[in-house]
DNA sequence: TTTTGAGTTGTTCGA
DNA sequence: GTCGAACAACTCAAA
């Protein structure tokens, strides 16, 4: 008698740790196949940017050798899922499929197909939670509604329970587990997922290791070096406290509630030095701030491309491409806002503080409408998620929920002088400036001739003017928005 | 139903 | 340099 066959199907999900799909696939004597299905054919999918295309590739490389150590085969396919996955059990002549929900509207679609197409076939269908601490149906107020505001989001939820603690590992199984008949698998090099012709990646294998490994050792240096004193240090481009695990969340390469109970452990000293309430809570709000972006796009689906706020949906951008190529290129002679953008273009990653600095002036001072931003952070980052990033980019714009007043318009020369103070972001990341002086490292054209000429800047030449004046953007800034509110 | 307090991340101006 | 007020009015969420 042949042992059943249990099929999980990783997306978002790419770990063995606290994986609920995963721990009931492999519930039980059945055996295990895992499945990749890169779909570029279901309508509404968006395709993923080239930095998360090199970050799966690597992912996926180093899950498949997990997963072969525990005896679980990984097969990688390619088309529309609600196709492949129910081909894909049929051939196996799976009983069950068990996949972590995603939350896009497009990306529910696809799943709910699948369900009905596998249970039409007979084979059981399960989704878990490998996503989040909290699904986004289960936090509402009092009158039934979804939260639009944070604070009160953060609070109900916490209310209704503190985040569960990740069960215990995974027990490896026995080789005998292998299916023993050979399943047809693409070559993840056919996908093309890396970038040649040219290799713009050196910068990011630099930075990163992309996998459930890479995302322990990384959470593990954060609580080491980061996590005491992070209240205030998250906010210094220049240092190292933010805990750069947004890549290995976006990949689901490490869980949330890992994540949250290993910083909350630190709170009592455990594996450590104890680490201030006020760090460790300032830190379990940031992860918040992802459930509440989550909870924002599955209740507004079309939250990367429509106005939380549609009074926003009249706003007249002005769509210069000459600007927005600048923006893009790191060029706009404000050097923190070049340095984010440089920072991105090399690393795939921006300081949390260094987005809003940049989205600020894309938005506010050269009036350029935020998708074309939020497209540009999609295809650039490795971090790059459908929630925090529309999520993010509204609130910078003013247009989503729990935003800004629009008179908030940040000054790109203070942020630098408050947050990069020595200049020495800006002199990572555009070299040119490196040896001005802090004083003017911010403002290079304030400098004095002697000044530029002994740090070998040319203004205009080496290094731009600024795209455009702080006091005239931000006034203009200023005009385009309070026009909407008598809108 | 009405009322009330509150709301991630800022800047500028004038004293 | 530092400090408080002004910048608008609105929406949200709960009492």
């Amino acid at each position: 008698m042949t042992a059943a066959t249990h099929l999980v199907w990783l997306r978002n999900d790419l770990r063995i740790a606290d994986n609920p799909a995963l721990a009931a696939a492999a519930d039980g004597e059945a055996r295990v196949v895992a499945c990749f299905v890169l779909d570029e054919h279901s309508p509404g999918l968006r395709p993923l940017g080239g930095a998360s295309r090199w970050w799966l590739h690597h992912s996926l490389t180093r899950l498949a050798e997990a997963l072969d150590r525990r005896g679980i085969a990984l097969v990688l396919r390619r088309g529309a899922a609600t196709d492949v996955v129910p081909a894909l059990a049929r051939a196996l002549g799976a009983t069950r499929v068990d996949w972590s929900r995603r939350y896009g509207g497009a990306e529910i679609a696809v799943d709910k197909a699948v369900k009905a197409r596998l249970r039409q076939d007979g084979i059981e269908a399960a989704s878990h939670n490998g996503a989040l601490l909290y699904e986004p149906w289960t936090v509402k107020t009092k009158t039934g509604e979804f939260f639009k505001v944070f604070t009160p989001f953060a609070r109900s939820a916490r209310a209704g329970g503190e985040p569960a603690a990740p069960p215990p590992a995974l027990v490896p199984r026995p080789i005998a587990g292998r299916p023993t008949v050979a399943i047809e698998t693409d070559s993840l090099d056919d996908w093309r997922l890396l970038p040649r012709a040219p290799d713009w990646a050196g910068g990011l294998r630099a930075t990163w290791q992309p996998g459930e490994d890479g995302a322990i050792a990384r959470l593990a240096a954060f609580l080491d070096a980061g996590l005491r004193g992070y209240a205030d240090g998250r906010d210094r481009p220049d240092q190292g406290f933010t805990s750069r695990l947004s890549p290995h969340l976006a990949f689901g390469e490490i869980s949330p509630r890992t994540v949250w109970h290993a910083a909350a452990a630190r709170l009592d000293g455990l594996g450590g030095e104890p680490v201030p309430a006020r760090d460790v809570e300032k830190f379990h709000s940031e992860l918040m701030w992802r459930e509440f972006s989550h909870h924002l796009l599955y209740h507004r689906p079309d939250l990367a491309t429509v106005n939380f706020q549609p009074r926003f949906d009249h706003f007249p951008w002005n769509g210069d491409p000459a600007a927005l190529a600048r923006w893009q290129a790191g060029q706009t002679g404000y050097p923190i806002v070049d340095a984010g953008m440089r920072q991105l273009w090399q690393t795939g990653y921006m300081h949390n503080r260094v987005r809003m600095i940049v989205g600020s002036l894309l938005v506010k001072h050269l009036l350029i409408d935020w998708r074309a931003g939020e497209r540009w952070f999609w295809d650039t980052l490795v971090d790059a998620d459908a929630a925090n990033n529309a999520a993010g980019w509204q609130w910078i714009a003013g247009s989503g929920a729990d935003a800004a007043p629009y008179f908030r318009v940040f000054n790109p020369i203070l942020q630098g002088e408050k947050f990069d103070p020595d200049g020495a972001y800006v002199a990572r990341y555009v070299p040119e400036l490196a040896r001005l002086p802090a004083s003017v490292i911010q403002k290079p054209w304030t400098a004095s001739p002697q000044t530029l000429h002994a740090a070998g800047v040319r203004l205009g030449e080496s290094y731009p003017r600024p795209v455009v004046d702080h006091d005239k953007g931000r006034a203009r800034a200023l005009a385009a928005f309070a026009a909407l509110q008598d809108a």
